[in-house]
DNA sequence: AAGGTGACCGGCC
DNA sequence: TGGCCGGCCACCT
């Protein structure tokens, strides 16, 4: 039995990277894949930690509305936009574009 | 040990 | 139409 707690961010981590290359998804989403549903709030304190590992795309990641809302805590101003763009998303403003198209739910019967 | 914070979401006024 | 508030739960000081 590992501490749930940090089952938790494993959680996050193992549905970040469930992200497929070109979509993206919400918090609200993810922490609902983890059964939590209204705890969206722990999952971007999860992402905080997740951005220092290379295997979890935080940039894949935005709020409900699409827009970049941790872009911020990326290295530099625009890099969550840059790799989204590179992953053939639009961004205009910190938002994306068609967000609802990108979106990707995340699977819960694969955690 | 306790309090405050936070990359959110949803509802309400 | 926009802004404000509460809720949620774990991490940090």
């Amino acid at each position: 039995m590992q501490k749930d707690n940090q089952n938790f961010f494993e959680r996050v981590y193992e549905i970040a990277r469930q992200i497929p290359e070109g979509r993206v998804t919400s918090y609200g989403a993810i922490a609902r894949a983890l059964g939590a549903g209204r705890s969206a709030r722990m999952v971007g304190w999860a992402m905080n930690a997740a951005h220092n590992l290379e295997d979890v795309p935080a940039h894949r990641v935005v709020n409900r509305n699409g827009v970049l809302t941790g872009k911020h805590h990326f290295d530099g101003t625009n890099l969550m936009q840059q790799l989204l763009e590179n992953e053939g998303i639009q961004v205009v403003d910190n938002q994306i574009v068609d967000f609802k198209k990108y979106f990707w739910e995340p699977d819960v019967s694969v955690q």
